[in-house]
RNA sequence: GGUGAUGUAGCUCAGUUGGUUAGAGCGGUGGAUUCAUAACCCACAGGUCGGCAGUUCAAUUCUGCCCAUCACCA
């Protein structure tokens, strides 16, 4: 009776390091086959580095190694972060293997087979001196729609307007800066828009059929258009050498585009853990298997997962998958991950500062729900629902029993009573609990276990062992009370061991038992049990650890000869989500100044002045004419590019800061005898000018420093 | 710009198939307690349920518009 089921998480670009937001895909699909293993069915989980691409290639040129040394150690740093976090695969493998190139090339002889395979002839920039076609996140230029210098080649930062890279205006490489070429080449593509993809896709995708969230089933209909409109296209899957890939067969020099083989390398990594320990493949994959396949994936990837991937599977004879569950993104404190911010934080880091990965697990856990939405790490509540939760109210309850069970009972157990209603309210909602676990609701599911643990605790509250220790002749009762709350403790362990495995593995020695299953939710321990001495399971949250991950993550304002990443592929198959592509930014804001020493600074002359007179200058788009005051009846003129937020008027009388001792330069409308200072966004995001003022008190002719 | 999602107490979130006084946890305040790494227990305070308009005997819940945030427009 039990069921098969074969489960994936997205694989996550060999380009670089683990980050709290691949962290909730994993943690969430984690919990998820825990529990389906808890609960006696056969499930495998199997994820995998993706490692092919332009990317990698010039990463590890960059570092001056081959892309296998970049992806082996890569896949080691992956393989570390996960165990860390008890992300517990059971394979880990690489896109870069025998299997998975044999899964694509059999999926890509059948599809040719089947005639959804065809050959035109593109056009794309080739870089001449690197000698390469240029993915559109290689190549940037100015916005032909908003002007913004240093745009990728698919869409702008500044004004949002997507175009192709051919729009760009003055194109160029963002690997050497040369001037791209448009060359022709052939290239290989699937054909989606096949009216047998699209009346599988319509049918496969519709909101009846369950394999996908309503919100992301509507999103699909949407994508695919009105009954009768095919709005999918055909889709590129080669690329040309040089490529980091694998080689289309009876193509040479062409290579399965990166995200062609990604989804294949759940396969490939299956196949692999197949040939490891006997499983049949074949079972999981043949076309009506009665096995189970879910893949988790952020809500960024569903087209790929949702129409390319099942649209191949269906045509080359395979299965498709049961469900496919998308998630939300992660924001840090409300906002998107920020290097700058300290709110970018590695995996890696995480464990370094020393917080227990078990408080992460937990915290996403209480704020995951089986839909799209995006969930917010709080560190303040992150830290207050941690203490409290697992501290205060789970832990505390084994820490309340086990000592009066240690000195006066020697460690032995009374009988249970099995009618209280503290027990038997966990017992009824253990199979409502697994319930939400299998929907992937599981912050209801850690709603209703901590209000178990609070009925647990006002029933230690009620019995008072306290008290009875005192007392004469008490001494059954308090064994009771004791058992009782070590019965207590010891279901909800069972409640929270797929979010929390190695705390549950230490309770586990503390209670002397073998390792809990969801079955064990029907029994209690034996009379007489002895259990080990209580060690304390649990520290809370160090307020100063939350300083230090933030610091630790918090990019220098020094000139760090940044470790530049490159720009990912356009699209990067993985579960790095729009947060990952967005830190590329930083890279390009004001951390890359550099230093100045404080002589430096001291020759900038900056003064507090007056604005005596303000004026429109007849014939300037943005200039101002001011008046400054410096005191000591000095004043001078200055220009200022600032007509577009201030109106002249209202600039008189205010004070401001200006630098004083900056060479006079003479302008179409006069000399210009120095500068205020004004804050704006270099990039363009924030409109505005903002003028600076300093707190009352200061006076015309103050030295600012 | 189009489409969609979200907007509920200081924080993180439930909830309402429209119906008397809108909930939880955390935080705050007060009390109780001392078994428990100041944990636990009891109580209290607290919100114009984003804004405006409409439908209705009745709207936080339905409809429209607006605002804000986010996503997608491959």
């Amino acid at each position: 009776m039990s069921r098969k089921i074969l489960v994936t998480s997205a694989l996550p670009y060999a380009n670089g390091a683990i980050h709290l937001g691949h962290l909730v895909e994993y943690i969430q699909t984690d919990i998820w086959v825990r529990y389906q293993k808890m609960a006696g069915n056969e499930c495998w989980y199997v994820c995998a580095d993706d490692t092919h691409g332009t990317p990698i290639m010039l990463r590890a040129e960059k570092e001056g190694i081959t892309p296998e040394q970049l992806i082996a150690r890569v896949h080691g740093e992956h393989s570390r972060d996960f165990a860390g976090f008890h992300v517990d695969f059971d394979n880990y493998y690489s896109t870069h293997s025998d299997e998975t190139r044999a899964c694509a090339d059999d999926i890509y002889r059948k599809l040719r087979a089947a005639g959804l395979i065809e050959t035109r002839h593109i056009e794309q920039y080739y870089d001449p001196l690197k000698q390469l076609f240029l993915p559109d996140r290689f190549i940037k230029g100015e916005c032909p729609k908003c002007g913004a210098k240093d745009q990728y080649g698919d869409n702008c930062e500044s004004c949002g307007a997507a175009y192709a890279p051919t729009d760009l205006k003055d194109p160029y490489s963002a690997i050497s800066g040369a001037k791209p070429e448009l060359r022709t080449s052939e290239h290989y593509f699937f054909k989606l828009s096949d009216p047998r993809c699209e009346s599988f896709l319509r049918q496969y995708t519709s909101r009846d059929n369950g394999v996908l969230q309503n919100e992301a089933a509507n999103k699909m209909q949407e994508w695919l258009g009105a009954p009768g409109e095919n709005k999918l296209t055909d889709w590129d899957i080669s690329r040309d050498a040089p490529y980091f890939g694998f080689e289309i067969p009876d193509a040479p020099g062409k290579y399965y585009y990166v995200w062609l083989d990604a989804p294949i390398g759940y396969m490939g990594s299956f196949r692999n853990l197949c040939a490891r320990n006997g499983l049949d493949f074949d079972e999981y994959f043949k076309p009506d298997s009665s096995t189970e396949l879910y893949h988790f994936i952020g809500k960024d990837i569903l087209y790929f997962h949702a129409l390319f991937w099942p649209a191949e599977l269906q045509h080359a004879g395979y299965r498709t998958p049961t469900k496919i569950f998308a998630h939300g993104f992660l924001t840090v404190d409300g906002a998107k991950m920020s290097k700058s911010r300290g709110t970018f934080i590695t995996a890696q880091s995480y464990l370094d500062t020393g917080l227990n990965p078990e408080w992460l697990r937990y915290y996403y856990a209480a704020k995951l729900s089986a839909s799209m939405e995006d969930i917010d790490l709080n560190l303040e509540d992150f830290s207050a629902r941690v203490n409290a939760d697992l501290i205060g109210k789970y832990v505390n309850i084994a820490s309340r029993a086990a000592g009066f069970v240690a000195r006066r009972f020697s460690g032995q157990l009374a009988a249970a009573s099995s009618d209280l209603p503290a027990i038997r309210s966990i017992q009824d909602a253990a199979g409502r609990i697994g319930e939400l676990y299998e929907a992937r609701e599981f912050a209801r599911a850690m709603r209703e276990i901590m209000l178990l643990a609070d009925a647990a605790n006002q029933y230690v509250d009620h019995v008072k062992p306290w008290e009875l220790a005192k007392q004469e002749g008490q001494d059954g009762a308090l064994h009771t009370a004791c058992s009782n709350a070590l019965n207590l403790f010891r279901l909800l362990s069972v409640l929270l061991k797929p979010v929390l495995p190695k705390l549950v593995a230490d309770v586990e020695h503390f209670l002397n038992i073998a390792p809990l299953t969801w079955a064990d939710t029907a029994s209690l321990l034996a009379t007489g049990h002895r259990i080990s001495p209580y060690e304390h399971l649990m520290t809370r949250v160090d307020p100063k650890l939350i300083a230090n991950l933030i610091a630790a993550n918090t990019e220098s304002l020094a000139p760090t000869p940044a470790p530049t990443t490159p720009p990912p592929d356009e699209s990067q198959p993985s579960a790095v989500n729009a947060h990952a592509a967005n830190a590329h930014a930083a890279n390009t804001t004001p951390t890359g100044t550099p230093l100045c020493d404080i002589d430096d600074f001291m020759k900038v002359d900056l003064r507090v002045v007056r604005i005596a007179h303000a004026e429109h200058v007849a014939g300037a788009e943005k200039l101002v004419r001011l008046t400054l005051e410096l005191g000591n009846d000095e004043t001078r003129q200055v220009f200022a590019g600032i007509k577009s937020a201030y109106d002249p008027a209202l600039l008189i009388g205010r004070l401001t800061v200006m630098v004083a001792n900056l060479a006079p330069r003479k302008m179409k409308f006069g000399l210009s005898e120095g500068m205020v200072l004004a804050a704006s966004d270099g990039e363009g995001k924030t409109p505005g000018i903002f003028l600076l003022t300093p707190d009352s008190g200061a006076q015309p002719g103050m030295r600012v420093k």
